[in-house]
DNA sequence: AATGAATGAGTATTCATTCAT
DNA sequence: GATGAATGAATACTCATTCAT
């Protein structure tokens, strides 16, 4: 019992160090050396506890969508469905500003270094969150907020729109202060939702 | 005379390599010595030609806009302002689908190599791609066939969504037939496009 | 303990090896991979020891000085002061002409690698080295051996005296046999005596 | 006889970039390429006029020696023999402080390219030096200002000191102002006279 | 559960030089 | 008298990983 918790402790404090690390010097910088550094220990000492820097990086992306969550749950406190979707749009702005890293990591990386298994994983996460956001125009359609449509389809249509603007943003191709984006963020919003809104 | 055309001719050669070997292995796997191999080179050679990495990285950027212009452009051939803008459309999911690696280096990439010099190309090329899109907007609203808005807001929200769409897919969280996307592609533009069309 | 005294004595032969090939060749054909051939190991293997050539070069120039002094401070056991001093120059010969690359990179390089952490070294080192004149010749004072004066000044004055003398014969300016040099050397140095003697 | 004029131009101008570009890089930033760049010509172009880099190096020395002359000769100017002495004493010093790249190619260096070609010259030259310093010493004999001796023994006995003081300068085994080295040097070179001038 | 030692493949870049033109 | 093209060898260093202990 003690070995098996001090087991799982390193192993938390190597996943730990690799998201820092990854956080910090983004999927170029992110090697079993520095992992092992951050963590303390020998980058041998890490095979014990992930078989390679694929199933470490697999668990930073894990991580990812974890604090992913955390930003985007929270929208279940809001008071009315369409409540809940400003608040979703809300999380999703904020995760996407105030943890560029692991959100170019989820949403905009492209360099998948093994497709079968981390596709897999990400694929599973990434539908949590497309349901999540499928309830949410659901509700707002039930609730009469929004026309009725295809809940999936207006799902997908905001999250890109989304992930499109801080695409945009990420690659550089764009540059603004954050309180510019976010007002460019919640104007291009709004144009969206006064289409699909009821009158 | 010869001689410079036997230059340009390996230049070219190099970068087409170039090209390929980003295309195939993406960012990650993009050495100067698996170019040189893929040339039927020898890696000092490059140097000849490019003075770094650097700047071979670059003009493959640059081959990469000017392969999407040629996807963008023939869109101006359509007959009236609201045709061009579809065809602008089409333009940028045949890029995408078509071009997948070079959609993602111009579009969803993320660790560029040399922030300062490779940015000021890419931010002046996507430039003149936003330029594009605001000017098939503008052209929709002086006919009368978009609402009066901002035109650079509404390109930004169509690039945005466009974009969002194929990072979606791009980062491989979704997977579908390619006429299941085009198909998805489509609706969802002509939903976006219902918000913002005359009635 | 095994493991210790294996690595010690990987540490041990990579640095004997550098010394070996920086003594054969020169700081011109110093380099990772010759030293690492000559231990029998891989380039790599090298960095577990020493974490860069700076590191591995600090070292042999460590090992010089040891060297050094493994010549010079046998002069120690001379009867009285003056006979002290003698030694002294003559263990700088023997050392000279001995260990002449030694004695070059230690005396007469000039193009270090690294300016601020290897000089500091050898400025530290060199000091002792000359701390030790000065102590030889304060003692010869002293006893009135020699003529009072300021012994630091007549110490630099011999080590200056005895060094340049090398450096005319290193830089290949002269030939010399070495029973010839000897005996140039021993009359140069008597003169400068004659000087600073007590009558 | 115009295209050996011009050929000549540019055999010197190749010849002032090597020297200015030794000069402020040391031996190990000498390049052909760097010399070819500074020319303003192709590094191939080199070889129409050095057929190595062996070669151009050995103009360097030449180069390197002839401006010690300029530094050196002028003391002939000097009053009398004595004088000469000293002032030859001074332009030693400035060469030293004042072209110290070329004192440590012309002094120190080590690590000789090429043996048998090279040291052939510098040989040669340096014994012109030498032979200079003979002199020099053997007029102030015979002028009854130093005291009978072997002129050589003395010459090289001068000619060591200087040289081995700038020797621990220049392997920055020290460090002082210019005039506090100059200080240092004057009351060196006066307790050497001291014990060989006339009473 | 972790370490020390080592490997082999790979990285970008620099060098002196040659050859055909 | 000079160039463009290319080469082959070398440089220091980093990486993920394995193995014996």
């Amino acid at each position: 019992m003690r070995q098996s918790e001090t087991m799982l402790d390193t192993k938390d404090r190597i996943l730990n160090a690799a998201c820092e690390l990854y956080l910090l010097e983004g999927p170029k910088g992110f090697s079993m050396r520095k992992v092992a550094t951050r963590t303390g220990i020998t980058p041998t000492a890490i095979y014990r506890h992930f078989d390679a820097k694929e199933s470490l990086y697999q668990q930073v992306l894990r991580q990812g969508f974890r604090t992913f969550a955390s930003y985007l749950f929270p929208a279940l406190k809001g008071a009315d469905p369409l409540e809940r979707l400003y608040q979703s749009a809300d999380g999703f702005f904020r995760f996407a500003t105030e943890q560029s890293r692991f959100y170019e990591l989820l949403f905009l990386s492209t360099d998948a270094p093994d497709e079968a298994t981390v596709h897999a994983l990400l694929r599973q996460e990434a539908g949590t969150t497309y349901q999540f956001m499928i309830e949410r125009v659901r509700e707002c359609m039930q609730a009469g907020q929004l026309k009725q449509d295809d809940p999936e389809e207006i799902a997908m249509l905001l999250l890109s729109v989304c992930n499109g603007f801080f695409g945009l943003y990420a690659s550089k191709k764009f540059k603004s202060s954050l309180p510019e984006m976010r007002a460019k963020y919640d104007r291009m919003l709004e144009r969206i939702l006064a289409g699909i809104k009821t009158a």
